[in-house]
DNA sequence: CTGAAAGCGCTAACAG
DNA sequence: CTGTTAGCGCTTTCAG
């Protein structure tokens, strides 16, 4: 049923290796003969087999992408920066969803070598083990990390700045008057949030005026940003701004504050950080900590590609981007005295 | 470097046809010559080759999934009820974005074919051309297509009642009491938007009130809902109700009804399609009718799988599921007398 | 420039 | 139960 190189072989009167050289390179072939065997081949409606063809090669053409879930906006973005590099450079992409569980990430990782794909796009190293994370270093496969700090492992990785985020955002909050106001840290543990409190911190360091700062923790998730806020607000410390550790965060924050009745910026000024999608469909508009989501991805393939040539050194690169505010309708001077909380 | 059968067969003095047969099966195989092999495949370290495998076997376990693009809440979801099918039943997915691009449908099709996937999952047909699909159809490939109507294609398909859907939503707002109600058509030529306003008009119909409909039509998306609106709000026809085609278009709506200083729903009720995640996050929560988008994505893998299996028919298979309403705060009943638009 | 032959790593009869 | 022998479809020396 399925037409090999051995069928046009015969038909078009040639041997198989020279069908392949025709096929594939244009070297060492003369003209008459590859355009009989292209002629063949489409006659015949000859697909290539690459499974045979990676196998030979010892190349499968495809590259794995682990990550927490696609429906993350962030990890969306990043999806696609990916895809194009790797459409562009013809490769596929296995998208391999772990939910943070660390079982279903091993197992996804396993065979994600088992397939023998060049390389793995990772945005969720925590959950492994340190046996895990040597056995896949020592596999041979390259491995580019997402939005890891740098050395953080001993793998490539493609990230931002994250401490340089969280002074943008402060500073902005604090130019423009504000004097109490909130962090709504993501995590405890985990480095990004971490760096990004510490920028904010940084910020209120290097005011000239006396800030007060109220960090607070919880999940970096809607709901966590809605109970962190909903409890800071009827502890009544006078905030007039918030700083939320990422948009969702955000979002969920600025559900507790209408529900207390209060206006966005009017009386609480609010500011999150990624710049997802729908921080600028929300209302009103999020100001946000841009974070080049689509060229990470697309850097992170290329450096895959660039580790996986063979006879490249193999030497761990780390690509940083930087970061940027992106000021919307959430923010604003604090208001004069009166509806402060 | 990297070991195989071979190694494995040299060092536990047994054959390689041995060895494979102990690591895969759990038949003929003496148990302690399984245990030694398999002890020894431990101690080395060793990863099947699933290129060689699929070469040998003629299967790759690997599903393609093309879609317009991940982005889409919509079809996150889909992806997440696919890959959790795939992944018990030891498949990966390669997931392509073709962005409604044509060129790069096709290209990502061929590519996956030759990657020899046992099927695709494909969400996006109207790209192609009537060659396109006639080749798809001979690849002997088996194709789900995702939310295409039954029979439009001679393919397997998983799809939803829009019909009833429209009904559904027809018919909460004239239970409401609303007499003039807008159904923003997401396009005038694709088959499920056209069901979904053929259900509206069908609960018009149904209706013992009489209810003036208006249709219009523009791009299922935020700018379309928001332009939509617009307008239609300006032409001041008295529309007390807006059923948009799909969620994003209402949140577009909901965006121009708000700048027209109107409110949700005491002014205007809205309701959606689709019910994505964001439905129940944006203020007011959204009314919507509720597709099983993850269900949906489950059960085209499983059809998949099921037409994969060598021996079984090929015969096109459909699966339909029901819609479902989902009441939040968008919809009310219509404000008495003043405040009509 | 082209053919012959070996091999990528694994599975699958078929004998023993 | 286990070894032998063919492939799967393609690439790649190595001769000619």
């Amino acid at each position: 049923m399925t037409i090999t190189l051995k069928d046009i072989s015969r038909e078009a009167g040639v041997d198989i290796a020279t069908v392949s050289r025709a096929l594939n390179g244009t070297y060492g072939v003369r003209k008459a003969t590859r355009e009989k065997v292209l002629a063949v081949a489409k006659r015949l409606n000859y697909r290539a087999n690459l499974l045979a063809r990676g196998l030979a090669m010892g190349r499968s053409h495809t590259l794995g992408l682990l990550v927490p879930d696609v429906g993350n906006p962030f990890v969306t973005e990043l999806f696609r920066g990916a895809e194009d590099a790797a459409y562009s450079a013809g490769y596929h992409l296995l998208l391999c969803n772990s939910y943070l569980d660390p079982a279903r990430e091993v197992q996804y990782i396993r065979s994600l070598l088992d397939k023998r794909v060049e390389g793995i796009l990772m945005h969720s190293v925590d959950a492994l083990s340190k046996t895990e994370v040597k056995e896949l270093a020592n596999s041979n496969v390259p491995v580019v990390l997402l939005c890891r700090p740098p050395n953080a492992y001993s793998f490539s990785g493609v990230s931002v700045n994250q401490f340089e985020g969280g002074i943008l955002g402060g500073k902005h909050l604090i130019d423009l008057g504000h004097k109490t106001v909130a962090f709504l840290s993501g995590s405890r543990s985990h480095p990004n949030f971490i760096e990004r409190g510490k920028g904010f911190m940084k910020a209120i360091a290097l005011s000239s005026e006396k800030v007060t700062s109220i960090v607070v923790h919880g999940s970096p998730s809607f709901g966590g940003g809605y109970q962190m806020t909903k409890k800071l607000l009827q502890q009544k410390r006078g905030i007039t701004a918030i700083f939320a550790a990422n948009d969702v965060t955000a979002f969920g924050a600025a559900r507790a504050i209408f529900e207390a009745g209060l206006r966005i910026p009017d009386d609480i000024s609010l500011i999150g950080f990624d710049n997802v999608e729908l921080a600028n469909i929300v209302r009103p508009p999020l100001t946000t900590i841009h974070q080049p989501k689509y060229e990470m991805g697309h850097a992170a393939v290329e450096l895959l590609l660039g580790l996986a040539k063979d006879g490249s050194l193999r030497v761990p690169e780390h690509r940083q981007f930087g970061v940027q505010i992106v000021e919307r309708n959430s923010t604003s001077a604090p208001a004069k005295k009166i509806g402060r909380v």
